[in-house]
DNA sequence: GCTGCAATACTCGGATACCCGGTGTCCGAGTCTAACTGG
DNA sequence: CCAGTTAGACTCGGACACCGGGTATCCGAGTATTGCAGC
């Protein structure tokens, strides 16, 4: 999985929290990450639909909903994109007793135990939203802490 | 995921049927793909103990034990390894509002969310073995199939 | 004092290099078979 | 006819190139602010 995930997933818990927008520059000033790869990611979070941009002074990233009704599966998503890890190459219509094409109309049980897996992959991730993160979150910090992090983004 | 996974599941469920050594060269003909990088995955999978290797003349690889005591899991950590997919940078404890380490002994909201997905898709994979696999290609594939591999295998 | 305009600074977006891990390949080490020779 | 030896061929195992995707970066396009000039 793409690295850059868990910076999207810090980024918006912290846009949680903001309710004015956020530039790129200070988010990865905030998680001390690249500011230009970390753009990458704000970018693909953009496309997803997750945040809305706006440009100009004053400007930055928004979440474009609540966080209760953004998943961590669409922040997976939306980087690494929805393709499956495992993509079947029907080795079984291959070499020389190969399956006739008509008897593979239904994938072979290798691609569907591989699709069952992945499906309780992303049944994990989308029963978490970034609202429980944050909620995880504040359970641990400092008491404070949201407080200096806010003043922190204002200035 | 590795592409070579779904070569080595098929050829554990060629290997569950044949009851001789076969040879990587076979196994590689049987599926129509190359010979040496699917050496380098039996290899790996020599290693993970899953199979056992003899040389020489007639040699090659056979399962070290049952289909129904190795499972999907057990192949795919084999070839991938058994590294999680996300790996926790701990985001939260740099830049300038970091969290103290010391209160950073539980692992950190997200890291929490992909473990548990991690562990869901892991339990997917351990549910279904070997022999599972072989009843559901049975089940599918034209009647005498079996036996036509068998001697070609033996051929 | 108010309004319109233009300059400015700030922000995002896409296009561009770099590098490491998976992909693919090869040759040498080891061993089982089998034929051959001598008793 | 049998046992020991040796040659052979076959097999695995690890070391070596290649390449595509993720990693990291930069500069141009676009916009809200803001200061200024004119009315």
């Amino acid at each position: 999985m793409s690295g850059g995930v868990e910076w999207a997933l810090h980024c918006c818990t912290l846009l949680s929290r903001a309710s004015q927008p956020v530039p790129a520059v200070k988010l990865a000033e905030y998680h001390d990450v690249s500011p230009s790869y970390l753009a990458k990611q704000l970018q693909l979070m953009s496309r997803a639909g997750l945040v809305r941009s706006t440009q100009g002074n004053a400007g930055g990233y928004v979440l474009t909903r609540d966080a209760a009704a953004i998943t961590v599966l669409d922040v997976v998503e939306a980087i690494d994109g929805v393709l499956p890890a495992f993509r079947c190459t029907e080795v079984r219509q291959r070499g020389p007793l190969a399956t006739p094409a008509e008897q593979c109309a239904d994938p072979c049980a290798i691609a569907k135990v591989m699709d069952s897996a992945d499906r309780a992959w992303r049944d994990s991730l989308r029963a978490v939203t970034i609202a429980d993160l944050v909620a995880d979150a504040d359970r641990q910090i400092l008491p404070g802490a949201v407080e200096r992090a806010r003043a922190w983004l204002a200035s």
